[in-house]
DNA sequence: CTGTTTTGTCAAAGCGCTTTGAAACGACTG
DNA sequence: CAGTCGTTTCAAAGCGCTTTGACAAAACAG
């Protein structure tokens, strides 16, 4: 069922039958109840390919997702921003088009993108430290928004991120009120600029109350539950231990608590654990009441707002490109309690 | 830079630089050479919507991720299952549309898909006992593969699925052989068609051995760390606890543990556990040597040959639908050992 | 009742590609 | 050297839709 054939089934034209069911004003609205009825009796539904050569829009928002070959994973706070992302999509009338490319490939991958023209934006996925994508996109005049952002890129461009260094910093100062001085950080993959912000605002809050950052304390890498086992056994085996861990990831923390059950600490008393919370739908950090104190921001909605700005920025090609930050919450849970043998 | 600009650049019709570009026979060699020259100076790529209204093919694969308003949750395995599929799409010149849909409109949602072309075919996941779907796909028509089974449907259908029941049999005969004869199942949910093969084949290997399965020992829920928690701290507060528990999920594995913990047991000597474990990249079950004593069965494989089936259907159109049955495998670790009190 | 506007409809062009059928050109055959 | 054939190229049609510009028909004004 074409379009051609729907019209000649009315005794009308193409150009009737289209303008009827887009909705355009110069159509009867007796014509177009006609229509609308024949079409949903025919269960008649537009060609979208024809419809977007015609248009030259590809209703289609792309989301290039970085594959590294060495540590080929796919991100697993993936699934709830697209879950966040896709909601907004489907209301708009856009698909949602993954594209998985190998690092070596983006910039060739994002001018495909752009020549071929199958999408008519894109979201950029782990941004790291002076991130090129940036530039490239912003020179080849594809709409996109950043999720997270790119320390030492100064142009500007659209993202959505959470305020990670103001989270770090905040629970870094938590864990200091607690009496806490020697505070590991078990962080991300320091390539990522969410992970060095967040080391920043780690720092900055040490800093601020005139101790100096132990590098021995700091760990990178994938944050995984064997990251987090992994540093905790490795550094409260030391002569020095720390009294606190601050992790990035659920992930993490949970290998943290399992390196203190392994040598008989308690979580909460001997060593205090404080973690950030992405909120991903399959992973919750207890039911209603948090078993880790955590920095609260909820990657879904994140994908929701990248989404929106994109389909806006789509929508009016020559406004300035919009920045939003969104602040974490502190929830406090068991995990963390003052310093053993600190002052009260 | 389209076709016409190309073709008018090199003083050739439109055909002939359409063909050389597309590798067809009767295209003289030098004027494809030249014809692929100029297309990588000018960074020439054809439009997709162009080509796709012209060929009639969608080169798109849908994945369909179907979004309960209950439990909205996308789920975890599915980024892995991605990453794997992925990789064959990009192969082929494919591209992967994500279509989320409330469980209400999939009808809907399918039938738009095949009225409006924008795939060649799907890929469908989280199939239920009897799911509606593989019967409304095949009467479309439209090409797909079901990552899973649906038991009670009689048609054939293309899927790929791991051997639950084989693989959860074995697990259960495997804390047979170690003298448990209490062993709790913390399953899936108990709709998702491999939540009930699982349970099958725990009910055959006890029913095998003379154990009338205590209803009292199946848990069946979304497959998280609290759910495992929850679960076990239940389960071993009761007058005949369970000896050993099987679970669907590391998740649900890790949360198990954690429980034992709480109770001061010991895992593998006074409680052991049994996991399913999907090789997820971000969520491995140790690094050389397993934790946990696990069913493997890897998701990201899975996706990679769903993809590769889909593709081959939609190559050769009349061909029986194919099935693909993978096998786990049994990798012991550190959390199963002999049922306390048993004989040896 | 004529002239002007508004309203509703349509034919035709165009989006950028593929593909069909025909034509031009040498090369080969007898 | 005419006739045939294989090779290479092309003009034109078509994919299914949107959109421009024209045109009747109806509504209004003078």
């Amino acid at each position: 069922m074409t379009l051609k054939d729907l019209a000649q089934l009315l005794g009308l034209s193409p150009t009737t039958v289209s303008r009827a069911l887009n909705g355009f004003p110069e159509v009867a609205e007796a014509t177009r109840r006609r229509v609308e009825a024949a079409a949903a009796a025919q269960g008649y539904r537009p060609n979208s390919q024809a419809r977007r050569l015609a248009t030259g829009r590809a209703m289609a928002i792309g989301h290039v997702i970085p594959l590294s070959t060495q540590h080929e994973m796919v991100n697993p706070v993936f699934a709830d921003f697209i879950a966040g992302a896709s909601a907004v999509y489907a209301r708009a009338g856009y698909d949602m088009v993954l594209i998985a490319v190998a690092d070596a490939d983006q910039t060739r991958a994002y001018r495909a993108l752009r020549a071929q023209g199958n999408v008519d934006g894109v979201i950029v996925h782990g941004p790291r430290a002076g991130d090129p994508r940036i530039a490239l996109l912003t020179d080849l005049g594809l709409p996109f928004v950043v999720h997270g952002r790119a320390s030492g890129v100064d142009l500007p461009y659209a993202h959505v991120d959470v305020n990670s260094a103001r989270a770090f910093e905040r629970a870094t100062r938590f864990l200091l009120d607690l009496g806490h001085r020697r505070i590991a950080l078990v962080n991300g993959l320091e390539e990522m600029d969410f992970a060095l912000r967040r080391r920043r605002g780690y720092e900055r809050a040490l800093v601020e109350r005139a101790i100096v950052p132990d590098p021995r304390l700091l760990i990178s890498g994938e944050m995984t539950e064997a990251q987090g086992y992994d540093a905790a056994r490795r550094l409260l085996a030391r002569a020095d231990p720390p009294s606190a861990f601050l992790t990035s990831s659920l992930l993490s923390a949970m290998g943290v608590r399992r390196a203190l059950w392994d040598l008989g600490l308690e979580m909460g008393r001997d060593v205090s654990i404080l973690t950030h919370d992405d909120e991903l739908g399959y992973f919750r950090n207890g039911a209603e009441e948090p078993i880790f104190t955590a920095t609260r921001a909820s990657v879904r909605i994140a994908g929701r707002r990248c989404a929106e700005l994109l389909l806006a920025q789509i929508a009016t090609p020559g406004a300035p490109p919009v920045a939003e930050l969104i602040e974490a919450v502190l929830v406090v849970g068991a995990s963390t309690g003052p310093a053993p043998g600190a002052p009260p």
